[in-house]
DNA sequence: TTGGTATTTAGAAATATTTCTAAATAGATA
DNA sequence: TATCTATTTAGAAATATTTCTAAATACCAA
């Protein structure tokens, strides 16, 4: 994981919006891809951004692919971002 | 302030690293480029980028630009993110 | 005013990102 | 096996990003 990589996987508007699906729980790429109108293909390009940043993992079922939030990453964000601000508790 | 300009701004190592060094406290451009291989030119583009996201503000004084951290988008950034790991205290 | 230092802007080159279509792969079922 | 569905990969086009050099601007000081 480094943080250039997971940020600029934060910066764009579609992958925020399927990590926020992804708090309802897991979902197979068809189902994310159905709430965008966008090909199959660019939902999978940006799954496999996620995936490299670490913010979501997969596991396989039949021939489904399913997607889950990650959310020990985001935590070390929070940290970085937190000892920015100065301290942890401030 | 947009998440994805700010996510995008902390996307950039040198970026990254200008906040690191801002943490001390206010910093002229010279100073901040005095610690990068990079021209002024380069400097002042990344600068304008933290600016646009609210990262940092601006003060002069004589012929000096003054950068500052902008702590209160960190905190923004990490309600986001606290929130994206379901909940505020778990 | 003239010249000096600090910083930004403009324009260009190299590289990276986002999207698509078409083809490939993986696995399930008839 | 043959075929169907789900997903990914490859390649291309459009756009965005990062860096540089050169020029412009801003402000101070002699």
């Amino acid at each position: 994981m480094s943080f250039g990589q997971t940020f600029k996987a934060l910066s764009d508007p579609v992958r925020r919006e399927i990590l926020t699906l992804l708090k309802q729980g897991k979902l197979s790429a068809g189902e994310i891809g159905s709430h965008f109108d966008m090909t199959g293909a660019t939902i999978s390009y940006h799954l496999s951004i996620l995936k490299k940043a670490d913010l979501v993992y997969e596991s396989k079922y039949k021939n489904y692919v399913y997607y889950e939030l990650n959310t020990s990453v985001v935590e070390e964000l929070m940290v970085w971002l937190s000892d920015l601000k100065g301290g942890t508790q401030e």
